[in-house]
DNA sequence: TGTACATCAGTGAACGCGCGTTCACTGATGTAC
DNA sequence: TGTACATCAGTGAACGCGCGTTCACTGATGTAC
């Protein structure tokens, strides 16, 4: 490992590291992290097991590294999407881009996510959770600018969220599906998307007129 | 095992079968399946773990039985819910009703197809996605028979009934995720899910007129 | 109904294998003078 | 700048253990006559 190296010794420790983390999650794509081993996941990042112990105490820890570095992703995600100062008309379209975008490009880390919501260690299962109620919560405050929702209550903010929350899970989980090069099903995939969205929203006024 | 059985040998072979996918289920409340052992199977059911070829050729197959198992209890679940009687106005709480009973008393089965959904064997993981799917096209067949959905389009159909499915997966899986012995909890859960289910279906109205 | 034989669900010993973990090591990189 | 020593990321051998799987077995249940 690292024969011509002019990197510092940290570097190359920084390295190792990000190389079973990265070793792990390619093979998360085919298994659950609870069937994940410490010796598969070395033999695939290239370095002999005692190795694992230089960086991580035990597998959860490399598990929760992974959730931490999919976060950052899905944050980012968020974050891109929040600022985009695409208008009201066109504020779907650009989110549905923004998340099959996002997704591509980040499919080991949306996956990953995605499968250790429900399955495995109770503290990774968690850590989703809350992210995803957090997020959930960003989006209740946004909605909250629209028009005909500026005078909702939180908890109906809070539950229309949820339901734009759920759609764009269950979008993020069918780009993972979808094959990979084929750009026609993707684009049904956002058509399908859109009008989704486009579903949810037309309740805003309607549910309004009907607290009146 | 059965030392006094006036059973058959069927029966009894039958029974120990059973076992094992009651075993397998109860075990799949801390793993995911692809980090079950056939050995951490049979010890549970208390056979030996030769006792296990008598009945399955490879753990994936036991996966299929208890995919096969789940299926049922869902089919079920929503056989009871296509055929109850509430009228229009009650149709919302009363699918709520069935749907948190349903979830409450087969946790089990329930969790595993959320579970399993993702993670784990292809075989699996797709099975559960047909089924999935299924569901959404008979519930869009139901949803045409709705005031203001009649003259709706397939894709329409299909897409409302696809923010139906997602709402209810949802649901299913706070009710999963709730504590056991709160009656309170889950009240809330019904409650926030009956308003969900009214946003989404308050669309109908508004959604045709978009289209006039 | 009684007897003799066949079936077969469950057993228990044994196997080779990959696992997680320990330990002392090596040799390149970093630090002090 | 050069030298002597310390650090420590990665190595390789070894361990005990539980795994999946095989095999010949046992003895209760089922079947034929």
């Amino acid at each position: 490992m690292n024969t011509r190296a002019p990197e510092s010794r940290a570097e190359r420790k920084r390295q190792t590291r990000q190389a079973l983390l990265d070793a792990a999650l390619r093979l998360l794509e085919e298994q659950s992290f609870s069937g994940l081993g410490l010796r598969a996941v070395t033999r695939e990042a290239g370095v002999v097991p005692t190795t694992f112990y230089r960086h991580f105490e035990r597998m959860e820890d490399l598990g929760l590294a992974l959730i931490d570095e999919s976060f950052r992703t899905l944050r980012e995600m968020i974050r891109d999407a929040r600022s985009d100062p695409a208008n009201y008309e066109h504020v779907i379209a650009s989110s549905v881009e923004i998340l099959v975008r996002h997704v591509q490009q980040n499919r080991l880390h949306f996956g990953f996510i995605a499968r250790e919501r429900f399955s495995g260690v109770a503290e990774i299962r968690h850590a989703i959770r809350a992210e995803i109620r957090l997020f959930g919560s960003e989006l209740a405050t946004d909605l909250a600018r629209f028009p005909y929702m500026r005078e909702w209550g939180t908890e109906d903010l809070q539950v229309m969220a949820g339901l734009i929350v759920n759609a764009m899970v269950s979008i993020a989980e069918e780009v993972l599906d979808a094959p990979a090069g084929e750009p026609e099903a993707l684009q049904e995939i956002r058509r399908i998307a859109e009008k989704q969205l486009r579903m949810i929203v037309i309740v805003a006024p309607a549910w309004q007129s009907s607290r009146r």
